[in-house]
DNA sequence: GAGCACTGC
């Protein structure tokens, strides 16, 4: 295989005279375009297509097509820069692969051009976009993959996928080997996929000689990415954006959010007609502010024009979220003052939505970011300053339809001194365990020297290697056992993949799976189950409706289970299960039926990844009294390093490290158990642990006992308990050999 | 008796 990969020609290599590639290129676009067949699928083309090109051509990056081509042809690696709205997203993949396919001698071997993208919503828009440009069908020879979705087929040429799809398709083709070019777009946004394939395909292209990267990238940063990719050629590619308008304040501002309600009622008394976005950073201060704003637009009467206030985060649901495309509200009399659209909303409108028509951006430089302690393991989130990208990126967003202007609340020279250059990379931000989980199985076995373009801190990584070595997913020297191989195929976190794989041994992993699922979709579905003037419950698959409050807490009731939450979830599962997953009962019970029904999928997807690796599905006779101690003893055996003890004071203790922690009040237990096992540690008003179930002392000893050796143990009440423990099991060994 | 930046497999 190796020499065969070696014999292989670089791609491009073939042609030496650019020039002549060109007209190659441009004859058989001519030809093809003149008999009007389409030389993908070799159908005719809709006159659709015509009026596309027509657009297409117009875009900026076409006037560097041939730039492009040259430039690709003769690197391995191109860094491509271009601003919103140049068009590189869906037309530079088209450029690719016509460049593949005209350097392509053997007609009958299969190829590949995939592109990266960070969000779902993308990657499918994006390749359904130019599916219709290219005039083929979607799921034909274009296409794409995300989770629980493979729109691709044996046909497909240019494939959209998901960063985190294509690291999963890495886990089984290291060398990427169905791929001719990859190309990395929205790089500079830097997730932590997208890291971990950057020094990943740094290694594949030194295999592969005849594979190609184009890194896509919106800003500042292409002279790191340059020097990280050893001085890869950089092309520039200018955007279509309207001028913005930057406005300082002259003094640093005390209160944002009072001085960007200030800001959106003085624009709208003084400014021209044009919506407005202002940048908050949750939904509190979101529906605050919107509150706020109504209420000082009404006191200033029929003087100014109507507006209309729409709240954005992605808790809220879709239908909600809509309503950002409405119009701004006509005036109120005939030749009144003008109607203002005013949308406030988290960091989600600064990437993941767009909205057009908007003319006045507040920025008061500020959001709600992920960071990780290391030393406890806890992420959290806090209101941090944002970075100077960030704040090019939201004054961007006043200029997507004519000219704008962006109201920084903070200083020229606070942007200038204080502002660092751009968002931490999430790499920084984040707890490492997954992602090293899935370097080992990628085959990265040195982590410290691997090439990452911001090396995480030594000690996330020495965390991270300690939490799989526990876990058994890696041996003392750092390799991939056996289990951490089947742990790195599940899409969960390492703990929840760990209690899956030993749940048939505690003959109960059916109902393991269904924890599982429900907790593993707990984050991402609140939004489901958002709706203004409502409120939900954790675990949120609950709905609580402010006026039927106490209907909804009596029917929450009736799923409650006294020995935690785990299980609560549990019975919830099971009850949606048995009313054949009605949306009726769903309704009449306050259960969230998108919520459930996402659960449900995951826990499918699940399922076959357990049936690959042979694991046996099997429950306890549910009348045993071992139903649910099986349960959380197999919970235990993946959460033994997230168990709290209450101490004699009345507060919980977590083990080893020795955090004070509170129940979190949404718990349904009805009593202070001594020993818990917790899903999460979130640090807001206090320091809570959630979702927690009552596990027994003994079973620490039983199930975790490398965990909880004492001789490496700080001291504590908790110890001190085990010891007895410990002393107690010894005497009764000793005792029964005596019988004996 | 508290609360959810945003993604992704």
């Amino acid at each position: 295989m190796g020499t065969e990969r070696k014999r292989k020609v670089s791609l491009f290599d073939v042609m030496e005279d650019p020039s002549a590639k060109n007209n190659k290129s441009n004859v058989l676009g001519a030809a093809s375009a003149a008999a009007g067949i389409n030389k993908w699928n070799g159908k005719p083309y809709s006159q659709r297509y015509y009026d596309i090109l027509e657009k297409r051509r117009d875009l900026p990056v076409w006037l560097q097509k041939d730039e492009f081509l040259r430039t690709l042809q003769s690197s391995q690696t191109l860094i491509l820069v271009g601003e919103t709205g140049s068009g590189k997203t869906t037309q530079i993949p088209q450029f690719v692969l016509d460049a593949v396919e005209a350097e392509n001698t053997n007609k009958h071997k299969k190829w590949l051009v995939g592109c990266t993208q960070p969000r779902r919503v993308a990657a499918m828009s994006v390749s359904r976009r130019v599916a219709d440009e290219m005039d083929v069908a979607i799921g034909e020879e274009v296409g794409y993959s995300i989770r629980f979705e493979d729109c691709s087929g044996p046909r497909t040429m240019l494939k959209y996928l998901t960063d985190g799809m294509l690291l999963r398709e890495a886990m089984a083709d290291p060398l990427l080997e169905r791929y001719k070019v990859i190309i990395l777009d929205e790089a500079h946004e830097r997730t932590l996929a997208t890291d971990v394939l950057f020094g990943l395909l740094k290694e594949v292209l030194r295999n592969r000689p005849d594979l190609k990267l184009v890194v896509m990238s919106a800003t500042l940063e292409a002279e790191k990415f340059q020097e990280y990719f050893s001085g890869a050629p950089l092309m520039k590619v200018p955007g279509r954006l309207h001028p913005v308008e930057i406005f300082y304040t002259q003094e640093p501002e005390r209160d944002y959010l009072e001085a960007a309600i200030r800001t959106v009622v003085q624009i709208h008394m003084c400014e021209p007609p044009g919506d407005v976005l202002v940048f908050l950073t949750g939904e509190e201060e979101i529906e605050d502010a919107c509150r706020k704003i109504n209420k000082e637009v009404s006191n200033l009467g029929d003087q100014v024009g109507p507006v209309k206030v729409v709240p954005l985060y992605s808790t809220l649901p879709p239908a909600m979220q809509q309503k950002i495309f409405d119009p701004a509200p006509e005036p109120l009399t005939e030749g009144g003052p003008a109607g203002r659209k005013i949308v406030v909303s988290t960091n989600i409108a600064e990437t993941s939505l767009t909205i057009d028509g908007i003319v006045y951006v507040i920025d008061p430089g500020f959001a709600k970011q992920k960071v990780y302690n290391p030393r406890i393991r806890v992420e959290s989130l806090l209101v941090s300053p944002i970075s100077k990208a960030s704040a090019h990126q939201r004054s961007g967003r006043a200029g997507r339809t004519r000219p704008g202007k962006c109201f920084r609340l903070y200083t020229e020279k606070s942007f200038n001194n204080d502002l660092q250059p751009q968002t931490y990379p999430e790499i920084l931000r984040s707890n490492l365990a997954n992602t090293v989980l899935t370097l080992k199985k990628l085959g990265i076995d040195d982590l410290v020297h691997f090439d990452f373009m911001d090396p995480p801190a030594p000690e996330t990584l020495m965390r991270a290697l300690e939490v799989l070595n526990y876990l058994g997913a890696l041996d003392d020297e750092g390799n991939l056992t056996r289990t951490g191989e089947i742990m790195s195929e599940f899409p969960l976190d390492p703990q929840m993949s760990k209690m899956l794989i030993v749940s048939p041994e505690f003959n109960c992993s059916n109902e393991i799976l269904s924890v599982s699922a429900m907790l593993s979709e707990l984050g991402s579905l609140v939004w489901a189950l958002h709706v203004r003037g409502w409120e939900t419950l954790i675990p949120n698959c609950f709905v609580r409706p402010r006026e039927a409050q106490k209907a909804a807490d009596e029917a929450k009731s009736k799923f409650g289970h006294i020995d935690g939450d785990h299980l609560t979830l549990l019975n919830v599962y099971h009850a949606y299960k048995q009313n054949n997953e009605d949306p009726n009962w769903c309704f009449e019970n306050f259960v969230n039926n998108r919520a459930m029904k996402s659960a449900d999928n995951v826990r499918q997807q699940l399922v076959r990844i357990m049936s690959r690796f042979n694991l046996k599905m099997c429950s306890t006779d549910f009348n045993s009294r071992d139903y649910y101690v099986n349960i959380r003893k197999a919970m235990l055996s993946g959460y033994f390093m997230q168990v709290a003890h209450l101490e004699r004071t009345g507060h919980y203790l977590t083990v080893k490290d020795n955090q004070v922690v509170h129940l979190h009040p949404s718990n349904c237990l009805d009593h202070k158990p001594e020993w818990v096992i917790y899903n999460e540690y979130v640090l807001t008003t206090r320091n809570f642990i959630r979702t927690v179930t009552d596990i027994r002392g003994d079973w620490l000893v039983d199930v975790a006992s490398h965990y909880y050796d004492l001789s490496n143990f700080p001291n504590c009440e908790a110890k001190r308990v085990l010891e007895k423990l410990y002393k107690k099991r010894e005497r009764e060994r000793n005792e029964s050999k005596s019988r004996k």
